[in-house]
This record gives C-alpha cells, structure tokens and sequence, in this order.
DNA sequence: CAAAAATGCTGAC
DNA sequence: TCAGCCTTTTTGT
C-alpha cells in the first residue's frame, strides 16, 4: 500500500497527536507480545520517516521500528477505537488516540547501533530535508541497470515505490529503460524536483495525484483510481500529454508503466520545439 | 463465498 | 527469477 509519502504522512500525524502521549501496548494477533509489554505505559519522544520506514523512539531508549511492505495497515481512532481485528500485530492505546496496526513487514524493537545500521542503508529520501541530491544523483548513476529499475532501489534513493516511479518519470519526460549510468544532471534535475512535488503534495493530501495537464477531452471526469494518475495502470489508454497508447512492460519481476511517444531520450527538449512551431504558427 | 491483485521486500535457487 | 510473507479491497461465481 504505501510509498515514502505515505509513510512521512504518518510520521507528522504521528508527531502531531501521539507523540508526548503515553500507551498501554498489547498485541492482539500474538506476535508481538513480548515487545508490546516492553513499549506499554511509556511516552512517546519523537517520530521519524526515512523512505519507507518508520522510527518511533519512546522514553527509556526504547525504538520502534515498522515497515509496512505491501499490505501493512495502520489505523487511528479518537476517543472510542472498536476492538482490533484478530490480524491486529500491535496496538497502542491512549485515553485520547489509539492506534491498530496489521500486516506489517516488520514490527521490531531495535537497539541504537541496529537502527543506525539499518538507517545507513538507506538512500537520499527526496522528502527529508537533510537529502543531498548530488548524493542521489551519484548513487542512481552507479552500475549498469535502466534507470526504472535503479530508482526502486531503497538504497540509492528511499521512498520511491511503483507508482511515483512511473509518474516521476513521465513528469520529467525520461524514458525508463535507458541506463540509469547516462542519467545527465539536467534530466536528473528534473526528475528529483518531480518526486518532491510528487511526493511532498502527497504526504500532505495523503494520496499521489498526478498534476497531468491540460485536461484531455477523452478524459470523463470521475474519481475512479485510474483518473489520479498519468500513466501507472493506464496501459493501452491515451497518453495526456501526447494521446500515445501508454505501454506496459515487466522489469524485474513488476509492472512498468511509460508513455513511449512523449518520454523519449530527448523528449523535453524536442517537444519544447514542438510547442514554440506551435506558437509561431499562423492562427487559423 | 472464492479468487485475485496490490504502491514491498527477503531468502533461496 | 521466483515463491512466500500477510492484509485489505475488489471482482467474479
């Protein structure tokens, strides 16, 4: 379910209602017992987001670690929370906020030097303020893999899932398959500024919508999932920049969705000289 | 009801 | 590269 944006969405809710509070922790599902007991009637110091995770730090150096792959769930109830599914791993509770969460990747306490190890692994999070993009753009550029392929990987940048991969790269205009090591500065400018306003506009909304402008006259407004996005799931459908059918094809194992008539190696370029032919032609 | 799919990641070939 | 993890939602019988 989630990408980075999600998960720094979580972490300011987080800082804004939970922390300063104190829990009692239990662990509906089983799993998480032990640690539960560890965590329960300790206040909560600080949150912290980087890529995909999530890092809770409570009182007495005890830290949260949660990741929620695919189909971790996290919910949140004022006052009165209904009784937890019996998935629920970990619940937190307080007078004023409770907190259910399922199906995470991983729940775990960890010490300070495992976090910090675990933290080191991680690449430039495009949505922390502490990134340096010419760290980023050096560890995209390292190796020869296309570039759809080097912006998954947590360890060059952290937070960028399947759908801001696809919807970053069509809002730069870069064809995806391209080595990611031919990444020139100015095309990676654009791309790192397109994941920041993707994913800053996102983890504030709480939801990726994708800027695709102008309004295309065969889009039927709507709020159906395909509408909140330019070209991730779109196979087949018109391109809204150039009407080109989007394409779909499998790269290591999952769905990569581009549109191959407008991100083309120098499809910035050549449709900015299409649209100045375009400004001076004759009015008709 | 069952089945399938999903924005992620890991460990075993 | 593939199965497995594990939950929720959507789709199909």
């Amino acid at each position: 379910m989630p990408e980075g944006n999600i998960l720094h969405r979580i972490a300011r809710v987080h800082g804004q209602w939970l922390v300063g509070r104190s829990f009692t922790a239990d662990s509906p599902q089983g799993r998480f017992s032990a640690g539960a007991r560890h965590l329960s009637g300790r206040r909560l110091v600080s949150v912290d987001a980087h890529g995909k995770h999530l890092f809770h730090l409570f009182e007495g150096g005890v830290r949260l670690h949660l990741h929620l792959g695919l189909f971790g769930h996290l919910r949140h109830f004022r006052s009165r929370a209904p009784p937890p599914s019996a998935a629920c791993r970990l619940r937190l509770a307080s007078p004023q906020v409770t907190l259910h969460l399922a199906g995470p990747q991983a729940c775990e306490l960890l010490g300070p030097e495992e976090e910090a190890q675990l933290r080191s692994r991680l690449g430039q999070d495009p949505l922390r303020p502490d990134a340096s993009p010419s760290r980023a753009f050096e560890a995209l550029r390292r190796g020869r893999i296309p570039l759809a392929a080097a912006l998954l990987d947590q360890e060059r940048i952290a937070g960028v899932g399947n759908i801001l991969r696809a919807e970053a790269l069509f809002l730069a205009r870069l064809p995806p398959l391209r080595p990611a090591s031919e990444l020139r500065l100015a095309d990676f400018e654009r791309l790192w500024e397109a994941l920041r306003l993707l994913m800053e506009d996102a983890a504030r909304d709480g939801r990726i919508v994708t800027p695709h402008a102008p309004p295309a006259p065969w889009e039927t407004p709507g709020k159906r999932r395909e509408d909140r996005f330019s070209v991730y799931d779109r196979a087949g459908q018109p391109c809204p920049r150039c009407a080109t059918p989007i394409s779909r094809v499998t790269l290591a194992g999952r769905g990569l969705f581009f549109c191959p008539g407008c991100q083309t190696p120098h499809g910035h370029t050549a449709s900015v000289a299409r649209r100045k032919v375009m400004e001076h032609a004759p009015k008709t």
